[in-house]
DNA sequence: TCTGGGGTCCTAGGACCC
DNA sequence: TCTGGGGTCCTAGGACCC
């Protein structure tokens, strides 16, 4: 058996067990910027705001009252993140973090006479209990099983949280009526197809075609969805962080930059935060690539521009200097005056494990004192703070965002800390 | 006026090799 | 007119996830 425990309407959530009065009341979570709608509770669901709606679309509801807003505030989020991973691995020897709000729980070693239902129903308990996040805990033989399951918790008050769904024949009954856009692995272009050309609405009308069917539609990882819904696990459980193979950071800008160097100083640090995450997981990367655009979303296509510019490495390195420097080169190269940029990043590539690099046969960049420079950088910004030091390209002012309407650091700043009065 | 920020895997086709 | 057979690697694009 698998478990999926999943935080339900996430941020709302986290927003919520600060504000207690927003219980039962409309609240949406914004992106960065304040632009779209990334959460919304039950409540802000049935007004009909959608996920990804820009928020201008729906300020009427906010203006009038009917909707609480907040911008995202993710060192909240993370940290109340952590809580419920601490909870849930009070339960279980390995726990599969699969997101911020979503993490598998492999039961295999349980004795097959566990009452899952209950244990299930537990462990939501709990976290409500110690973190105040509504979570929703579904078990099954399969972790895309699994996943449904949980989603029945949601729909199912009287689930309380937990659901154990395994017999063939309740499996059965549930997928004839589970929406087919709904199953994991089965998104917009697969459902929209499956419903115009053939007819197909449910989970059902998947779980019943042929598997060569199904592979012939979707391949490979269509079979694994197919399989998984059939009770036959496909997917690995994974207990170990992965270290990621591409790690980017971008960000739309609150307002267009024009300024070259106002330009550069924000791609500069960036990167810096992009090879900062890849020496934490201790690896190096083989390219870079950066990359600048104007907003998307303007008519004017003559002052529209998308480009990017791949610089790759003779030896892999993780060091912000050797990779800013060729981050600022190729920027200046794509940079054109008149241009409003809106959105730029950085994406590191070709990641390998750091004491696996295969060093040019011409390389005459002084690594160790690269790393022992980094090493020191690191270390003096995990003490105080992030961006107390960096590249002298870099802005150390941090990010320009529109945040009306963001909550307190309530866990993560001393400044923060609620404060109870009796 | 205002529109997020990350990731992964699979497949098809082309280049190239013997 | 006839024009092998098998393989690998790389890349771009498409699909998905949260």
């Amino acid at each position: 058996m698998f478990a999926l425990a999943d935080c339900n309407n996430f941020f709302v959530s986290c927003e919520r067990v600060f504000r207690p009065d927003l219980e039962g009341r409309p609240v949406v979570v914004l992106s960065n910027n304040d632009g779209c709608a990334i959460a919304r509770s039950n409540e802000a669901k049935k007004l009909g705001v959608k996920m990804g709606q820009p928020m201008f679309e729906f300020r009427h509801l906010i203006e009038s009252g009917a909707v609480t807003v907040f911008s995202s505030n993710f060192s909240l989020y993370g940290d109340m993140s952590r809580r419920v991973q601490m909870t849930l691995s009070r339960f279980a020897p390995a726990i599969e973090v699969y997101s911020i709000d979503e993490s598998f729980i492999d039961l295999r070693g349980m004795s097959p006479d566990t009452d899952f239902d209950r244990w299930a129903k537990n462990v939501s308990r709990e976290c409500r209990r110690c973190t105040g996040i509504p979570v929703s805990v579904g078990v099954s033989p399969t972790k895309t099983l699994a996943k449904i399951a949980s989603k029945l918790c949601k729909q199912y008050p009287a689930t309380r949280g937990g659901c154990w769904m395994h017999r063939k024949q309740d499996v059965e009954k549930v997928l004839r009526t589970f929406p087919i856009e709904d199953i994991w692995g089965i998104g917009r272009r697969y459902s929209k197809r499956f419903k115009g050309y053939f007819g197909m609405n449910t989970a059902w009308d998947f779980y019943t075609r042929d598997e060569s069917w199904v592979s012939s539609e979707m391949g490979i990882g269509g079979v694994r969805i197919w399989k998984e819904l059939h009770g036959m696990p496909c997917i690995e459980f994974e207990d170990t962080e992965q270290a990621k193979k591409q790690i980017m950071i971008s960000r739309t800008f609150a307002k267009e930059i024009t300024d070259p160097d106002d330009l550069s100083a924000h791609v500069s640090m960036f990167c810096a935060m992009a090879v900062e995450k890849l020496r934490k997981q201790g690896s190096c990367c083989g390219s870079v690539t950066t990359f600048i655009t104007t907003n998307r979303f303007h008519k004017d296509s003559g002052r529209s521009q998308f480009e990017s510019r791949l610089t790759q490495f003779p030896t892999a390195t993780d060091s912000t200097i050797e990779i800013n420097a060729a981050v600022m080169r190729t920027l200046q190269e794509m940079f054109r005056k008149g241009y409003g940029y809106k959105r730029a990043g950085v994406v590191l590539g070709d990641i390998i494990q750091a004491d696996k690099v295969q060093m040019a046969f011409f390389d005459d960049v002084d690594r160790e004192r690269h790393a022992r420079l980094m090493s020191v950088m690191d270390s003096i910004n995990r003490r105080d703070g992030r961006n107390t030091i960096g590249v002298a390209s870099q802005s150390l002012d941090g990010i320009k965002m529109n945040r009306e309407h963001l909550s307190p650091c309530y866990t993560t700043d001393w400044n923060d800390i609620p404060v109870v009065h009796c």
